[in-house]
DNA sequence: CAAATTAGCTTAATCGATTTATTTTTATAT
DNA sequence: ATATAAAAATAAATCGATTAAGCTAATTTG
C-alpha cells in the first residue's frame, strides 16, 4: 500500500518514465508521443489516483508553488481579513501559502524570512517590519519576488499596496474640525513605520491648517492588552480637556473604547472617536463609531495579482508598482455628531 | 553568488559530503569522527552561513517539519486567536504551518487534505466538516497524526480538544431562567457538527427542564452577511414574545447583535442575549453581553501538545486523548439583567 | 608478529521527480 | 535498395541531501 511514484507506473505500463513524465507535464505533442500511448498513460495514472511526489519536484524544478505571507499578526482582523482573501487567490492559481506572524520584530522577521528561503516559497507577501531591508534587498537581488502591503521600506525598491494614509487621518481630522471640535487627540502605537508616520503627519496637517495644537500619545505596543489601556487611561485623565481624538489602528481603537467605557467617557458625548479600520466594534458600538473603512478585498486582489504577474514573467525585470488605493471615511453617530457647546 | 550546496562545503574542506553531514547531524561521536575535523567544517558552515536545503532533506528523511491547520475560516476571530497561538507554540518546537480555511465545505476540504498529502506535511490539525471520515481515517491508517478540534467525527477515533458544548449552553440558558426570562430562543447556524448538536441539546435539556419550549432558528451559513441578516430578522420579527437568547456562535451572535440594532430592541431591555465565543465586540456593546468564552490558550495548547507527543512517538499506537475543557460563561451588564415585569 | 579490532573517512545508493542527450524505429526521398 | 530525415521512446544525468556499506591505517590482542 506504499505511494506510487513515477517509476511504478513506468514499469506498470512498460514504458520509461522519461515519456511518462513528459505526458504528464503536457509535453506530449512537443515530445512527438503517439497519441494512443499519451491516451493509455493518462487513463492509468487516473485510474490508480498517481500524484506526483511535490519535493521531488520542486528539488528539480526549483519551483515550490508556495507563497510565504509574513503579516503583523494573524489575530489582528485587519490582517485575518486580508489572510483569508490572499489564501483564496492563491489557492485558485495553484499556490500554497505558508504564513507568520512578525509582531514586528525584526529579529523574528528575518529569521522567518530565512526559514522561507530554506523552503524555498515562490515568492513573499510582506507587512514589513523596519530593519529588514537588507534581507529584502537579498531577495530581490536573487531574483525572488517580493510584494508588500499596509506599509512599505522606503529605501528598497520594491512592489507595494497602500493605502492613502495621509489624506486618510487628515481627512478624519478635518471631519471632525468640521464638526466643531477644538481639542483633538491622536493615539496610536508608537512606530516609525511608513503607514504609522504618514497618518500621523495627515493629524499634524489638518491641525495645522487650522491651527490647533497636536495632542499625541504613542503607546509601546504590548502583547498584554492591559499595558496599552494603563498608559492610555492615564494620558485621558490628564488631557480632560480633549473632545475628540482619531485612534491609529483598530487595536488602539478598540482598546480606546475599553477605557472611555472604564473611564465613564461617553462616545461621543464627551468624546468624539474616529478609529482607523472598519470592524464590527465599531459599527455595534452605540451609538456607532466613526472609522476609517480600508479597501480590504481591493488591497488582497492587487497584492496577489501583482503578486502573479511577478510570478508568471520569469524576466523578473518589470518595473515597480506602488498602488495607492482609497479609504472610506464611514461616518456614523451624526445624530449626535454634530458638536454643540 | 549561488546557493551553497552540500558538495561545495565538501570540496573546499577537501573531505567528502558524508562526513559533513554526519557533523551537521550531530552524529559525529556516534560515527567517530575526529574532534579536529568536526571544528573545522562547523566553523567553516557557521562562517559562510550554509543551510542545508530543506527540500532534498525532506525528500530523502520523509520529514518536512511542517504542520497542516485546516480550520473554518481564518477571519473568524476564534480561529485566528487559535491559528496565532498553534503557529507560536508551532516555531518553538521547529516546526513551520501550512494553513487553509475549509469553509465546512467537504469536497473542498478534501482537496486540501490531499494537498498537503502532497506537501508531505508531518500532522495535521483539523476543525473537520463531516464528510471526511474517509480521507482521516486514511491519513490515520498511513500512520500520520491527526489532532482534531472544536468538533470531532464521532465516527473516527482520533484526538480532539474540544469544549463542554453542552454543558456551555445547558448553563448559559440555566442562567436566563433564573433570571426570569420565559421565552428564550436559539439562534445558529444549520450544522450537524458534534459542537453544533451539543449546543442545541444543551439548550434544549435546560429548557425541559423547566418545561419551556424551545424555539429554534437555524440559519443557513452565507459568505455574504446578509444573507444571514435577512433570515435572523424575520424570525425576530415572528417571534415577538421572545424575551432573551442563546447565540450559537461568535458570528451569529454578532450578526443577532446587528439586527436587534436594525429593529430598534434594546439588549438586555427587549431581549437579554447570551452568544457563544466572547469577543471584543461583545465586551464593548453597551451595557456589554453575557457571552460563554472559550478558553483559546488552553486549546491551542492542549492541541499542539497532543500532536508533538504523537510526532514524538514515531510507534505511533498511542492510546488517543479526548480532551474536554471548560468554558467560563461571563455574565455582564448584570444591572439591568434582572427581568422585572 | 600476525590476526583482529577500531578509529576515521569515503564510496555509492537512494529519495522521486525533470530534462538533456541519445538511441531505436518508421517513413520518405533518391 | 539505400541514404536520410522524422517520429517515438529511452538512458542517464541532475537537483541536494541522508545513510548503508566499504575501505585503509593505526591500534589492540593473543
Amino acid at each position: 500500500m506504499k505511494k506510487l511514484s513515477i517509476v511504478d507506473i513506468a514499469n506498470e505500463l512498460k514504458v520509461s518514465k522519461t515519456t511518462v513524465s513528459f505526458i504528464l507535464n503536457g509535453r506530449a505533442k512537443e515530445k512527438r508521443i503517439g497519441e494512443d500511448l499519451v491516451e493509455r498513460v493518462t487513463k492509468y495514472v487516473e485510474e490508480v489516483g498517481y500524484k506526483p511526489n511535490s519535493l521531488a519536484k520542486s528539488l528539480r524544478t526549483g519551483k515550490s508553488n508556495t507563497i510565504g505571507l509574513m503579516v503583523e499578526d494573524i489575530s489582528n482582523p485587519f490582517f485575518a481579513s486580508i489572510a483569508r482573501l490572499i489564501e483564496d487567490r492563491a489557492y485558485k492559481n495553484g499556490y500554497k501559502i505558508i504564513y507568520c506572524s512578525t509582531d514586528n520584530d525584526t529579529q523574528k522577521t528575518r529569521e522567518l524570512i530565512s526559514m522561507f528561503r530554506d523552503r524555498h516559497v515562490d515568492g513573499y507577501i510582506i507587512a514589513p517590519p523596519e530593519g529588514i531591508e537588507d534581507d529584502v534587498e537579498q531577495l530581490l537581488k536573487d531574483g525572488l519576488p517580493v510584494v508588500m502591503f499596509d506599509r512599505h521600506l522606503p529605501k528598497v525598491n520594491t512592489d507595494y499596496v497602500e493605502i492613502d494614509n495621509l489624506f486618510s487621518t487628515y481627512n478624519a481630522t478635518r471631519h471632525l474640525i468640521q464638526q466643531g471640535y477644538k481639542n483633538i487627540g491622536f493615539v496610536t502605537f508608537a512606530s516609525s513605520q511608513t503607514q504609522m508616520l504618514a497618518r500621523m503627519q495627515g493629524y499634524k496637517d489638518a491641525l495645522k491648517e487650522s491651527r490647533f495644537a497636536p495632542v499625541v500619545k504613542e503607546i509601546v505596543f504590548n502583547q498584554d492588552e492591559e499595558m496599552i489601556i494603563k498608559p492610555m487611561m492615564a494620558f485621558f485623565k490628564k488631557h480632560q480637556d480633549l473632545d475628540a481624538v482619531v485612534f491609529g489602528t483598530n487595536h488602539v481603537g478598540t482598546c480606546g473604547l475599553k477605557v472611555f467605557n472604564t473611564l465613564g467617557i461617553k462616545v461621543p458625548g464627551d468624546m468624539a472617536v474616529i478609529s482607523f479600520d472598519d470592524y464590527d466594534v465599531f459599527k455595534l458600538y452605540s451609538p456607532p463609531v466613526t472609522a476609517i473603512a480600508q479597501p480590504v478585498e481591493e488591497i488582497a486582489d492587487n497584492v496577489i495579482t501583482v503578486l502573479l504577474k511577478k510570478l508568471n514573467t520569469k524576466g523578473g525585470s518589470t518595473a515597480s508598482h506602488s498602488i495607492i488605493l482609497k479609504t472610506n471615511l464611514q461616518i456614523r453617530g451624526s445624530s449626535s455628531g454634530l458638536k454643540i457647546d
